[in-house]
DNA sequence: ATGCTTGTTGGACGAACGTACAACAAGTGC
DNA sequence: GCACTTGTTGTACGTTCGTCCAACAAGCAT
C-alpha cells in the first residue's frame, strides 16, 4: 500500500521564495501586525519551526520580502520602460506613470513598504538596504533624465524631486485610493516632468 | 506620620493625554512592534489595567496618538505661516518649508506616522480618519494657492502635487536622513512651487 | 539495497501579550 | 467625619508569540 510523502524536499531557493511569497500574502492580508512566524509557515503550508532554518527572524524575512518584491516592481517598471519605445520622454514618462497603475497601486504592496519602512530607525542593516534601493531608484531616473538632454548639474535634485513625488502620489493613492484617481496622478506627474524638462 | 498618597487621581483628559503622549515616546523610541499596552502603561507612570478604563484597545489608542500629534503639526505650521509675514508666496514658503525642519522631520515622528498607516487598511474608522487630515491639508494648501494668484480651476492638482511632493520629501528625509539635506529638500519644494505659480 | 546528509517536523518551553475583575483608595458631597 | 462614587491598582487567566531541539524521513551517493 504506498502511502504518499508526508512532506517534499525542496531547493534550498525554492524554499526560500516560497515563504518570502507566503509572506507577501499575509502582510497584504493581515499587515505587520499579522506577520508572526507560524502564520507565515502556516501560509507556506510548512512547519513553523522550518522559518528559523532559513531566516534569522521576522525582520529577517520581511527584509528579504521587501528585496523580493522591490525586484518585482522593477520588472515591472523595465517592462513599462521598453514597451515605450525610443523615444526618451516617453521612456520617462513610462517609468513614472506606471507606478500608478495596477498591480503597482496597491494596499497590499503597501502593507509590504509599511513592515519594512517600521525596521528601518532601529535595524542599521535594514537602514543600508534602503539607502541603496532609494539610491539606486534615483540614479535609474537620472539616466533617464539625462537622456531627456537635462543638464547632469540639474540631475540631481530632478531626480530627488520625481522619487519624492511619485512616493508621495503613491503612497497616498494606496491609503487613500478615492482621494483622486490614477490618471490625475499621472497627468500631476507627467506635468512635473514638463516643468522640469522644459 | 504622613504618608504620601499612593496614586493621584487625574482629571480624565489630563490622564487621556498623559497617556498619548506615553504613547507617542514609545513609538518614538521602539517603533510599532513595542507599543505594547504593558509598555505604554510603564511609560506613562500607571498600571497596564488604566489603559483600558481609556482606549478600547491599542489600535485606538494609536489612532489618537495620531489626531494629537498631528494636531500639534498644525500648530507648528501655523507658526511657521503666521511668522512669514503678509506675502502670500512668502506664507506658502513657509508652509511648505516648515516641514523640513526639526522637529517636524525625525524619525521619532515617523514612528507615529508608520503606526497609523499601518492600520489604514483593516480599520475604516481610521482609513476616514485618515482621509479627512489629508483633505483637510490638502484644502489648506488650496487656500494659500489661492492667496497667490492661482486660478481655482487649477487649485486641486496643484495641491495634491505639492501635498504629494512634501510627503514625499518628508518621508525620505526621515528615512535616509544623509540621502539629502532639509536646505534641499525645500529648495526643490521652493522650485516647484515656481514652476506651479510662474 | 543501504547508509548518510540534512531538510523538515512537531511539540515543549518561557516570555509577553490583551483582557477581565475584585479590591482598594482618592476625592466629593453631605 | 462619613458614605459614596469611581479612578486606579495589581493580579490572574488564557492565548499567542519566538525559539529551541530531538526525532524523523526524503533524496542522493555508493
Amino acid at each position: 500500500m504506498s502511502q504518499k510523502p508526508a512532506f517534499r524536499r525542496a531547493e534550498p531557493d525554492e524554499r526560500r521564495i516560497s515563504l518570502i511569497e507566503a509572506s507577501t500574502r499575509v502582510l497584504a492580508r493581515d499587515g505587520v501586525a499579522g506577520a508572526s512566524v507560524r502564520a507565515i509557515a502556516q501560509e507556506a503550508g510548512v512547519s513553523p519551526g522550518l522559518v528559523g532554518h532559513y531566516f534569522a527572524g521576522i525582520d529577517a524575512l520581511v527584509a528579504a520580502t521587501y528585496a523580493h518584491v522591490e525586484a518585482r516592481v522593477n520588472v515591472v517598471l523595465d517592462a513599462a520602460v521598453n514597451g515605450a519605445g525610443p523615444d526618451p520622454r516617453a521612456r520617462l514618462d513610462a517609468f513614472v506613470t506606471a507606478s500608478f497603475s495596477t498591480p503597482l497601486a496597491s494596499g497590499e504592496l503597501l502593507a509590504t513598504w509599511i513592515a519594512f519602512w517600521s525596521l528601518v530607525r532601529s535595524r542599521p542593516e535594514i537602514a543600508r538596504q534602503h539607502d541603496e534601493q532609494y539610491a539606486a531608484f534615483r540614479m535609474r531616473l537620472e539616466h533617464l533624465l539625462g537622456a531627456c538632454g537635462l543638464p547632469a548639474g540639474r540631475r540631481r535634485h530632478a531626480a530627488i524631486a520625481i522619487t519624492a513625488l511619485v512616493d508621495g502620489l503613491w503612497l497616498e493613492l494606496c491609503l487613500s485610493p478615492h482621494a483622486f484617481s490614477a490618471a490625475e496622478a499621472s497627468a500631476i506627474a507627467r506635468a512635473m516632468l514638463d516643468a522640469l524638462l522644459g
